[in-house]
RNA sequence: GGGGUGGUAGCUCAAUUGGUUAGAGUUCCGGCUUGUCACGCCGGUGGUUGCGGGUUCGAGUCCCGUCCGCCUCGCCA
């Protein structure tokens, strides 16, 4: 075999006049006649240009590669020289070329159905590019993505492990938990008509490695949920799990700040700076969200105590709602010059575009030296000054105004905040912006269940001031968990844990898990609590979603190296598939489908 | 489960109101071409219009069903 010397993107012009070898890819060939020929050779991390010609090659050689063609595996000896022509500035290898001597053929390869250009990439049907994904992974842009992406998994383990982090790996098939997202499942070939799950993250394990004593663990690992996927979010994912024992919740957010630090300067080069931090009221009162974009200068205001008094239907109506122990409220965006900038069609889109989120619509109005015009005009007059104060309105601004739900209203404010910034190029895509949220509530009511249920996970424990709260007033209790949100993007969260049996206990009395479903579920961990479990806490980072921001994709596909489509298909391998009859008769089953009703 | 959108040559797209033999660029194949680099010039191959049914003298186009991709609501402790 014609081994390399140096990789394509190597060679520079201090090489010039040393015999080297490439290996690699024909990228593509120009052939300028029967005595010249250019091909360029491309591998993992650049492209060179190869001459054959009469006065360095035998007319053979010359030959042998007018036959090559696009994606045909070589491999090349020869001379590197200086280019007789002009320089090509686009290439770090653009001022030189090697002239070819000896050609190996490893592989010829069929018509690519795609090829592996950036430049065409972005218009190939992404259905072509999964199916022949071992084409399109050969592209620079998907080489640097999943370099990137191993830079990143190895920053994550040296830098843990310089702060006493060991490396523990948990186990995949594990048991059903009843709480959460849907489980994949296993059929127990050896405990027939039994099921394992697979996990939808490493929570428990961890937190027992913490009884454990290993003090503090970290893990790369997958997790899996068998939920609809998205843009942003795979049934099948990565994250990098951690968990410290005798920690408070700041000593979890300084580790893992230090981690993100650590992250954007060595692959971006870019200083975050101190990690801001905001309440998750304050969070869902300005921005409608609990994980506010700050790049955005939109901000949300509650007028219902100015408007309370309004005729206004829509106004009434709302307010008079109730839900979760929540009043209906009116609350309003101020858009500065809004009045010229919004035209018509923008909010009567926006009117449709609330409607997804289950309100009514928008109500609109302009703001001038006169007072409210168009629209709702003539309903916001009555209380003109104190919106004026509450908004800080100014001449030539509009205000949108939704009355709902308390969480309805605050939805779809929240989501039209972020489309109004996107329309109106309010948002700096330069900027990185990150934020802690904490002091999330403990629960959230279920309106449909008539119960409380865990708005983080049921092991995460109430502040240190909140423990009070439990018993007396659910709703008010806040936990001790924590968010890390870049640029309006959850990256990471994780929670100090209930480490006394007491606390959990309580906590699963208050979701309705009665003390025997929580033995039968949870008994491990109820026992593990019973037998020295020292104060902890952890955070998991979303490895996948990280990845998407340090390369700037909007798409989670671009960071997998094997993804799945959003029915959770692998085109490549045509998964999932069938098994055979002997397989399923090996689990003691037989498989009957339930026909779908039409 | 709901809403939206798309599927025509290997790839990217076009095709008027339902009307001739479904076109173009590119890939590929052949020829030409000694300084190109998204090389260039000439010629050629290439089609179950996702699949199944229906309406019609006639369907890529209209209707019904179905499959697949993408976006999204629900969902994602």
């Amino acid at each position: 075999m014609l081994k390399r010397t140096h990789t394509c993107g190597q060679p520079r012009l201090a090489n010039a006049g040393t015999t080297i070898a490439l290996n690699g890819w024909v990228n593509t060939y120009r052939d300028q006649g029967r005595g010249l020929l250019f091909v360029d050779i491309r591998d993992r991390d650049g492209l060179c240009q190869v001459v054959f010609d009469l006065e360095h090659g035998n007319p053979d050689l010359v030959q042998k590669a007018r036959a090559l063609r696009r994606e045909d595996v070589i491999g090349v000896r020869g001379t590197l020289r200086q280019r007789s022509g002009e320089p090509n500035h686009k290439l770090a290898t653009g001022e030189v070329e090697l002239a070819a001597e000896e050609l190996e053929i490893f592989n010829k390869a069929e018509n690519p159905p795609i090829l592996p250009d950036d430049h065409d990439a972005e218009k190939i049907n992404e259905e072509i590019r999964l199916k022949y994904r071992y084409i399109d992974l050969r592209r620079p842009r998907m080489q640097h993505i999943l370099r990137t992406r191993s830079k990143v998994t190895k920053l994550a383990r040296d830098y843990f492990a310089a702060n006493g982090f060991a490396e523990v790996e948990t186990p995949l098939l594990i048991k059903s938990t009843p709480e959460g997202a849907r489980d994949f499942i296993v059929p127990a070939r050896l405990h027939q008509g039994m099921w394992y799950a697979l996990p939808q993250s490493p929570q428990l394990f961890k937190q027992i490695l913490m009884v454990a004593g290993f003090d503090s663990y970290i893990q790369i690992c997958k997790c899996l949920r068998d939920e609809d996927p998205r843009a942003d979010r795979q049934a099948e994912f990565s994250q990098i799990d951690l968990e410290m024992s005798f920690v408070e919740r700041e000593d979890v957010m300084t580790m893992m700040g230090g981690f993100a630090h650590a992250v954007w300067h060595d692959i971006l080069g870019y200083d975050i700076g101190e990690i801001a931090q905001m309440t998750w009221q304050e969070a869902m009162d300005r921005f409608g969200i609990d994980r506010p974009d700050l790049r955005n200068p939109l901000e949300i205001r509650e007028i219902t105590d100015i408007v309370a008094g309004s005729e206004f239907q829509v106004f009434q109506q709302a307010i008079e709602k109730t839900r979760a122990g929540r009043a209906g409220c009116v609350k309003a965006i101020r858009v500065p010059g809004g009045a010229e900038k919004l035209t018509r069609k923008m909010t009567d889109g926006y009117t449709e575009f609330v409607k997804q989120f289950k309100t009514g619509g928008v109500a609109v109005a302009k703001f001038t030296a006169a007072g409210f015009e168009t629209g709702i005009a003539k309903h916001l007059d009555p209380f003109k000054d104190a919106l004026v104060a509450r908004l800080a309105l100014q001449a030539g601004d509009s205000v949108l105004i939704v009355a709902d739900h308390w969480d309805t209203a605050t939805k779809a404010l929240g989501e039209l905040r972020l489309k109004v910034g996107r329309d109106l190029g309010l948002v700096n895509e330069s900027e990185w912006r990150f934020l802690w949220v904490i002091d999330f509530p403990m629960f959230d009511w279920d309106e449909d269940g008539q119960r409380w249920v865990a708005m983080h996970h049921p092991f995460t424990s109430p502040n240190p001031d909140q423990f009070h709260l439990l018993e007396s007033e659910p709703g008010k209790c806040l936990s001790a968990g924590y968010d890390l949100v870049v640029n309006g993007s959850e990256i990471a969260g994780g929670s100090i844990r209930i480490h006394r049996m007491d606390v959990q206990e309580k906590v699963f009395k208050l979701i309705g898990l009665t003390k025997e479903d929580a033995d039968a579920k949870f008994g491990f961990l109820l026992s593990a609590l019973r037998h020295g479990a020292p104060p902890h806490g952890g955070i998991a980072f979303g490895l996948d979603r990280l990845l998407m921001h340090l390369v700037g994709t909007d798409n989670i596909r671009d960071v997998i190296a094997f993804p799945k489509t959003q029915s959770g298909g692998d085109l490549m391998i045509d998964a999932p598939g069938p098994i055979d009859e002997q397989q399923i008769l090996d689990c003691g089953m037989k498989v009957t489908l339930i026909e779908k009703k039409s």
